[in-house]
Formats: C-alpha cells, sequence, structure tokens
DNA sequence: CCTTATTGTCTATATTTAAGACAATAAATT
DNA sequence: AATTTATTGTCTTAAATATAGACAATAAGG
C-alpha cells in the first residue's frame, strides 16, 4: 500500500473533480500566468491543478494547490466557474504523453485501476490567484520539468481546455476587479499611482487618463500616501501608496 | 440488476457531485422560489437537486434536473457558485429522515453500498433559473410529498446549507440583472412598464422612481412596444411590450 | 362634461465622468 | 544660480448621466 500512495487513486481524493487555478502575477506593464511545463517528453504545458481530498474543503484544496507552486499562504483566491463538458477528459492527452514517454509511463499504463482512474471524465472548478509576482519563487513540482510566467498575450498552448479557462479567468478579474476592489493584491507593497495605472492598462488592455484615473483611485479611500518616491529622474518625484485593508 | 435501478449508486452518476437550482419565478410583487416537499415523514424542504451522469455535460445536468421539476426546456439558467466545504454532508439529515420513517427506509439503512453513497460528503454546483411562472406547472417528483412556490421572504427552512445557497443566488441575480440584461425572463410574453418596475423592486427590495425607470429600461432599445393594454380602469391605459432578444 | 387615477414624457437640477489646463517639482543642463 | 525637461498633483471646464419635479394625455366612472 505505501509504495503505492503516490498514485492519485490511492490518496483518498474525491473521483473526477479536480480544480484548476489561474495565478495571475503583474510586472513590466504586463499581466502574467504562472504555467509549469510538465516533465515529460513533448511540449506539455498544463495550469498548476490538483484534487480534493475527502476530507477537504474545496476552498481549502484550492489554497494547497497554490500554496505549492507559490509557498506563499495567504492570497487572493476566487472560483470563477465550473468546467464540466462530458468529453472533459485527460484521455486524448495521456495517451500522447504516454506514446511520447513509453519508458517513464508504461507502469502507469499497465496498473489499470490508475489508467483508469485518471483517464475519467474530470468536472473541473476553476479557480483565479492574484499574487505579487515580486516576492513569490515559483516552486517545481515532482511532475514539472519547469515553471515560469508567461505575458498574457504570449501564453503556450496548453492542454485540454485551459486556454479558455485563462480566458474566462481574466473576463472575471475585469469584472470583479472594481467591485471587489482586488487589483493591488498585484503591487507589492507600496507603489506610485502611475503604477496603479499601468495595471489597469495592462488588464483592460486599453489606456487610462491619468488626470481622472487618479481622481476615481483616491475616492475609492483605500490608500494610504506614503513619503514620496524620488527615482533620481530629472522630474517631479510621485507619491508612494499602501493599500489599507490587505 | 434492474430492481435496483433506481437507486442512485447504479444509475452511472459521477459520485460526491451534486447540482441544486434555485429556480426563481416573479408573481404577486414577490420574488418566488420553487421547492418541493420530500415524501416523507418530517418536514424537509429541498431544492430541486440532482447528480450528474457520467456522459452527461454538467450544464446538460442541471437543464435535465430543471425540465424535470418544471416541464420546460428552453430557461434561462446558470451556474452561480460551488459549493464544498469538507462537512457538506447529508449524513444528519438522512439520520433524522431515517428515523422518521423507518418503514420506508429500513431497506436502505440495510443497503450498505446504497447508504455509503449517499452520505458521503457531496460537493455541489448551484445553478440559478429565471423562469415565467404563469406558464409553468411544478411537477411532482417521486420523490416529492409536494412542490410549490414560496416568496422569498417566507421561505421554509430548507435542508443543509440550502437556504444559504438561495441567498447566494439572489445576490448573483442582483449583480447579474443590469448586466446580463435577464430580469424579462421572469414575466411573460408581454408586459407593461409598471410591471417590470415592480419586478425590480421586488428582486432589490426597494422602489424606483417611476418617471427615471421607464426611461433607463427603454434606453436599453431591447423592448418592443405594442398596443395598449385596455384593463377597465379609469386611467390612461399603459403599453405593452415584449422582449426582443428571447 | 367633469373627475380620478395613472401613464408618458418633458424640464430642471444635481451628480458623475471626461477632457483640458497649469502650477509644482526633481534633477540635469547651462 | 538660473534654465530646461519630464513628470506629477490638482484644479477648472465641459459633457454626459442620474435624480427630482412638473404636467399634459387619457381611460373609464359619475
Amino acid at each position: 500500500m505505501s509504495q503505492n500512495l503516490h498514485y492519485p487513486s490511492e490518496q483518498g481524493y474525491i473521483a473526477q473533480l479536480s480544480i484548476d487555478c489561474v495565478i495571475f502575477g503583474y510586472r513590466d506593464r504586463q499581466l502574467h500566468v504562472l504555467v509549469p511545463k510538465l516533465n515529460f517528453n513533448g511540449e506539455f504545458w498544463a495550469l498548476p491543478s490538483g484534487f480534493v481530498y475527502n476530507d477537504e474543503d474545496v476552498d481549502a484544496a484550492a489554497t494547497r494547490i497554490l500554496q505549492d507552486r507559490t509557498g506563499l499562504a495567504d492570497v487572493y483566491l476566487d472560483q470563477f466557474r465550473v468546467f464540466g463538458k462530458a468529453a472533459r477528459t485527460n484521455l486524448s492527452f495521456l495517451e500522447k504523453l504516454i506514446a511520447l514517454n513509453p519508458d517513464k509511463l508504461g507502469e502507469g499504463i499497465n496498473n489499470r485501476k490508475e489508467y483508469e482512474w485518471i483517464t475519467r471524465r474530470f468536472v473541473t472548478i476553476g479557480y483565479y490567484a492574484l499574487v505579487d509576482m515580486n516576492k513569490l519563487v515559483p516552486k517545481q513540482n515532482e511532475l514539472d520539468q519547469s515553471i515560469d510566467w508567461y505575458p498574457i498575450k504570449d501564453l503556450p498552448v496548453l492542454i485540454l481546455d485551459h486556454n479558455e479557462m485563462i480566458a474566462t479567468a481574466l473576463e472575471t478579474l475585469r469584472e470583479n476587479l472594481d467591485r471587489k476592489l482586488i487589483a493591488f493584491n498585484l503591487l507589492p507593497e507600496t507603489f506610485t499611482m502611475k503604477e496603479v495605472q499601468e495595471l489597469y492598462e495592462a488588464i483592460f488592455d486599453r489606456p487610462f487618463a491619468r488626470n481622472n484615473f487618479q481622481k476615481k483611485i483616491l475616492d475609492l479611500n483605500v490608500l494610504e500616501r506614503l513619503d514620496k518616491k524620488f527615482t533620481g529622474a530629472a522630474n517631479k518625484a510621485p507619491y508612494l501608496y499602501r493599500f489599507l485593508n490587505r
């Protein structure tokens, strides 16, 4: 029993239910998504995913999956949609993976129970997370060949419907940004107003008028104004701000 | 095998995954929810619920569950949230139910497999539906003692977290009402402006100014103005409208 | 024909959003 | 030390939208 404990089917997970996390970060005026690449032959990218233990809250499972790849415990995380097509199965992806990795995965093919468990149709719950990219060191899983940030406009082709999931997560992020006041989760502890504006411009992929944007954000009354930030540039130094309700 | 086919565990459902539907209707200036009462001793109300067949889209399962109780195939239906606490189990509810119905459910207790299947922890996907209450005849399930519309302000205490689910569904309805232009799904084919306003007032539980409300709705450009509606009342007859994109 | 209750729409006012303008300023340049 | 440059912070103005007030139109009833 103990030697098979790494098999999902033996771990006490809820069967046919998974969680996928779209982890958003922000850097260089671009929204990024954290995407691991599988440690197998072939080019396979997949969102950070996992299953739900039988004695675990679904939200807790999402937090755990997130912490596994980010090391962060306290992160903004929200459900955005369930993806539940009947045809939603790992089968074709796994067939390709096995064909390209006969040595590594031969055992898996022979383990009928395991193969049956993982190739069944899965209903997945999509979560999106907002993190401060700068204070995060992506952690490689035992399954990862690498794990990297990709600009949302330059994503690799991911397995299954994961690209569609990212698109839906972005839509949800846009809808919730002002309503739930969550943009500041993507920024460092302190930031200038220009940085907030550039973040908004990256998320909505459109410019905002500087004067009115500053007024709108300040009128939210959720920012504390700190000292000025002297960058050495030959112009007026901007103020730094901190988000109050973090 | 065929004699046990009515057991959920034998039906080819995805285990530990369920769907709950909050079916909204509107009548007498009040928002209503369609709630079946279980056909057992004891006062048990539960949202129209069901499971997902292994070869069935999750959305299709929700549509099926909805059609079972409403007879309607073409209804506005939308996911609103997954409820996935680890403690979310039918166990305590079923114990009560069995205690009150020893004759009917004795068999179920003895059917170990069945009992194990149904008392496990369930992750449920919440859907809300908007229907025209007037053209709907609620259909009783084999499990229902009755199925009735309850004003949302006068709901019975339902099993599990179903009351919380209704509250969350209402929040989502309010958020989506203007954005997704879905209010008209709750009204009959044709309606007066006053009826739209009263519907909004029921949903948001607050008054709207008549003059500005009419302008706001007409400015949406989704209503076709029809003939006047002569009610026999001693005053100006209102116009009837029809929603264009239904 | 007058009255009543309601409807449709107009006008006026307040508020919000968007656009334009400009002084303040941090450092580099003269 | 004065001048220049590239921003920043904020004010003013204009446009759009939301809210409130007003009133004529009208379908029956008396």
